[in-house]
Order: C-alpha cells, then structure tokens, then sequence
DNA sequence: TATGAATGAGGGTTCATTCAT
DNA sequence: TATGAATGAACCCTCATTCAT
C-alpha cells in the first residue's frame, strides 16, 4: 500500500510543523495515523529515514514547480520576472505549508544527519537563482555591477522572511496577488540600479 | 563568583553553534568548562534556565548595542540611516558570533519552552523598526505607500540572510565597511520609490 | 506438501549455522526459502518449534546411523570397535554438516526451552556408549578399572574437539580415513591400560 | 569506584552462566546488583562492552595461572608435565566456574561481535599448548610421530568435556586430586606410544 | 561552593507472531 | 494453502537532574 506511506508523511509533517523534530516522537506520529509503533518501521527504517524521505520531498516539489525557462518565455522584464517567480514560489508554498514550516526551520537549525541534504537543496536553490541572475544581466534587466551574492540574499531573505512570517501565524490566505505583486516590487526595486 | 557562570554560558553558546541545542548535552558543556555536573545546576536551574539567559544575554546585547535616538541624530537621508543601523547591528552580531548563531537558528526552530521569549525578542525588533520607520515616514525619507509589513520583511530578511550565510561559514573578515554599505545600499533601494 | 517443510528446515539449518540461533531471524529464513511470513507458521508452532524439529532430526540421525549391534558383529577388538564407531559417526555427521554444528553449538549454549531436549539427547549418547562401555568391558577389551565416566569423557571430549574445528573450517575432506584411523588410535590408547 | 564494577561483572557472570547471553538482559544485571539501570551505562559502554570485559576477565585468569616454565621446572616426565597442568587449569577454572561456564558456551555458539575475541583466545591456547608440545617432544616425553592437531584435539577435548559436565552439574567438589590424577592418565596414555 | 555517582523516565528500534484476505 | 501488512511487548540505551558527601 502506498497510500500508508504518504498517510505517514502527512501526519508526521503535520506534527514536526507543530512540534519540530526533536520534539515529536515516533509515538506521536503513529498516535496520529492510528498505527502501531512496529508499522512505522515498515515504511521507514527510522526516524532519521522518515526526516530524509520529507526533504526529499519538498525538493521534488520545488524541481517540478519551478521552471525557470518557462518563467523566461513569460516575461519580459526585471518586474515580471520576479513576480512569476515569486508567484510560482508561493503557490509550492502555500500548497505545502506545513513541509515548507518543517524545512524552513530544520534547515536553519543544526542537525549532523540532514547537513548534508540541506546543503544539496541549498545548492539547487543557488543554481535556480544563479540561472536567473545570468539570463536578467543578459537581457540587460539588471545591471553588471550587481553582484550575485546580493542578488541571492535580496531573493532569498525577503522571500524566506515573508514565509516564516506568514506560514507561521497561519493565515488563511497566504498569498494572494497583493501580496506577490508587493513582494515583487520591493525584490525589483532592490536590485534596479 | 559571578564569572563562572559567564564561564559557563560562554562554553555553552560554543557548543550549542556548533551541535544546536538538542544535540548538545550537559555533558559537553560541563567537560569544556571543566566543572562537574553537580556545578552546573548550582549557576542553572535546567539545561532550559541555561538557554534563556542566553536569550536574555542576547536581548540585552541588542538593546545596549542599538540606540534608535544616537542614530536618529547622526543621520540626514534613509541611505545614511540605514547604514548606521546596519553597522551598529552587524557590529553587535560580529562581536558576539556564537550567540547570534544560536539564538537565530533556534528562534527558527521549535522548543514550546522558548517560543515566548522569541517572541518577546520579536516584539522588541518589531518596535524599534517600527520607530524606526516612524522617523523615516515623518522625514520623509520613505514613502507613505510604504507599508510597515514590508518595511519588516526586507529589513530582517536581507539582514538575516547575510547573517546566516556569513557567520556560519566562519569567514575571518565578517562585515566589513563594504559588506555595510552594500546592504545598506540594497535595502534603501528596496525601501525608495 | 511435505516437502515444504523440509525446505523450511534446510533454510533454517543453514543460516542457522551461520549466524546462530538467536542472530537468526523468521525474515531470514523464509526469505531463503522464498515464503511468505505467515507461511512459515503453517508449517511450524514458532521458531522454537522449528528448533526442536531440527533436534529431533538429528537425533534421529543418529538413531538410524548408529547400530551398535552391527557395531559389535563387525569388531573384534577394540580398536577395530572404535574405528567402526568413529567411522559412522563421522559419516554422520559430514553427510549433515550444518544440523552437525547447530546442535553442537546450542547444545553447548543455554537455553531454557531446548535444555530438556538437549538433556534427553545426551542421555541417548550417554545410553550408547554405556552399552558400548559394558561390551568392551565383558569382552575384555578394556579394564575393569576404568570408569564409565572417563570413557566418555574422552569419547565425546576429543569427538566434539574435532568435529568443531573439522565443522567449521569448512574442509572439503573432513573425515578421510585417515582421520578415522587416528582418532581411533588416541582414544583407543587412551582408553587401554 | 572500581569495586562497582566489579560487582557488575560477578553479577553477570553469575547470570550469563544460567540463562546464557542473549536470554540475561540489562534489567536482570541490574536488578540482581541492585542498582538503576544508567548506573549500569557508567560502567560499560553497552552489553556487548560487559562482555568483552568478561572474555578480557578470563584470559587475564589464564594467562596469570598457567606458566608453562614453571610447570616445565616441576616436571620430569609426560605424566607429571600434564598433571601439573591440568591441576593448574582445573584450578583456574573451579575458582571461576561461572566465568568459564559462560566463556566456553558462548565461545562454542555464535556471535559476530565476539568472534574476533574468541579466535584470540584460542590462538593464545594453541600457543601454549604448542610450546607445551614442543618441549614434551624436544625432551623424548612423546614421540616424533605425535602430530600437534591431536595433541590438541586430546588435550582441549577431553578438558572441556569434563569441564562442561562438572561445572554445569554444579557438582560441589569440582576437581579433587582424584579427578586431576585420572585425567592426567588419561590423556597422558592417550599421549604416549 | 563543588563533586560525580546514581537515577529512571522515556525514546528509538526489533522481531516473533497474528489474521484478514 | 499462501500472503504480507500489522501488531505490540520487550529491549537497549540516553541524558537531564538529584543528592549525599
């Protein structure tokens, strides 16, 4: 059954969101899908695994909803390309709240076991914004002097506080188009000259 | 003897940035101050006392290291308070590099037992940008459109952003007048119409 | 279908024998045999049953392998007595090599379910060698001074030696004649005055 | 507290000796020294830790109470050599009869992570019996075609045969000088052309 | 103030066994 | 007869905290 294995993923995204992963115990988890302790090792070979399988997860989520050639053909300028970017983003988000929660926080957080794989997303994610970086200077939308590692913490902090904020405080509409075009504009101001 | 228990929170903070809290134990920071573990609960109550006085070490940095009024009276434009603010932040957090690691990643991170004081710590940043952004509208500096939301977002999240990169990838020279004056740059950019 | 159950006995034996009882598990077994878990048990009651099935055949083994009537027929001294009865019992237990250093090392290992079993076995040795012991005496081939005691000692002792180097060396030629001939030799030196 | 320890390792010893390795768990250890079950974690890494010390235990015993000189300089011939010698090891061994129940069981089941160890205390047994074997030949006390293989085969043998019985029988008088004397014969005859 | 041996609740994991299909 | 997902008791081990000295 495939299904108890998602079932399983849900319900531990759901309370490491909650909880963190320190916090949440195996028993928890198999409490909330109504499984014994035994079935979890079924699905997962630890606890450790399970963590792995999540990251894993929100990686396959950000590599099929993040395509930044189509996001190229769409637009036409700095302003547009953030905006599909940004909107883009925030729709993976929002359609993933409380993974994006889990993520968010463990990745900032210190743990030897994930280090690694928070590295490799971390790298992923730099590759995507290097990519845009080039193809924007390319087509003359920002100007030389920019330099990427700005260009990356301009992205990156904006966006990564907004989510922290918003995820958190659990609003029920997440991001709208005011919010993405906001967003949009102060990420554009920034890097225009 | 007050400075055994700097001794101690000064051990800890080097170990909690490294392992992270869950991961270090009392164990370790006793070993590395050379105490017993019976010592260590006659300067703590708990591993958590511990880490609130770090919280509150932390705060207490940020409030003497920050005085909105000093840099009210040195600055003439948004870009030149921008930059005394982001100096005097960057200072705090340099000098303090281990604390800032822990404190930042952990306030990302969930433990019930401190998400109140993170708050709190929270609420006092939100008030003094909030100060801040006052002044900033009333000079006119910044534009009435301008929303304090964003006004947020992009302060912290840019600040965040860099911290976290820079502090956690050890280099020597941290923030120098060129690092502040670009951020600088980028957030008044971000902050202009 | 009978035959199911051997194969589930020969699985079992083998891994048993390599990994011991206890580092053995029903994952194992049924694995090698190709069978489902819950096959498993509609051949035997538990793993324990299992075991006991595999002490039973090995007694039966020797029940069938050693005929001291025939024993007695075909000797005419000691000598040739103890070369015919090394010899079969070396036949029997190189023709089942992996039941042979199962029974030998838990038999010598605890526990508690198979102590009656193992105790019943060595009670059928004990039984055979004190016929043998008793023909040998009122043949005169051996003297009224020794002792049943010591006669097993050595009989079993340098046996069980050999057979748990010879075993689990893994020799392809584990008992040539020549073994035989002298491993009679010492215990029927051993054994004459 | 070295005695802490020490107490630890009787207790387990007297429990490995009844219910073997894999059937004593912490909670008994500790239960019969009556200590909490952390305390145990003070003293030994792990179960298998204790173990390894017990295995450590018994060769120091050995290597302590056999000296193959000393028992050179007070024999002078095969059957004096070898009664000197099996007083010694049966001394050793009554004086640490669940020591040695638990070493010769478990050294006969198996275990991976003990393996290692037990083929090193077999190595140092050959050794000794090697030397032993070497000067009994050197001084014409058994003859040239005596192969070492059987030396050993009759000498370990026979010991651990009687061992197993007598000290799992938990007969009082383990080895009186009777039984040190018949065995001496034994293996001395079995020894001699 | 200082020690460090002792504690024990609690966590992750294993695995023989069951049972609905 | 055959399956294999599910079970849960049981086990090893950790570590924050205590307390007698």
């Amino acid at each position: 059954m495939r299904e108890r294995r998602e079932e399983i993923m849900d319900a531990a995204v759901e309370i490491f969101a909650c909880k963190g992963y320190y916090n949440t115990k195996i028993a928890d988890i198999v409490e909330a899908v109504g499984i014994a302790k035994g079935t979890f090792y079924l699905y997962f070979k630890s606890k450790k695994a399970l963590f792995l399988a999540l990251i894993k997860k929100q990686r396959n989520f950000i590599e099929e909803g993040i395509n930044l050639e189509k996001i190229v053909a769409r637009s036409d300028d700095l302003k547009s390309f953030v905006k599909i970017l940004i909107r883009d983003a925030f729709n993976i988000y929002a359609g993933n709240r409380d993974l994006t929660i889990v993520i968010l926080r463990e990745s900032v957080s210190v743990n030897e076991d994930f280090v690694g794989e928070f590295e490799i997303m971390d790298q992923e994610r730099t590759e995507r914004l290097k990519t845009a970086y080039e193809y924007l200077k390319e087509e003359g939308y920002i100007d030389l002097e920019n330099d990427f590692e700005f260009f990356y913490y301009v992205f990156v902090g904006i966006i990564e506080s907004i989510l922290l904020r918003k995820l958190i405080m659990k609003e029920q509409e997440l991001f709208d188009e005011e919010i993405v075009a906001k967003t949009a504009n102060y990420i554009e101001k920034a890097l225009t000259i």
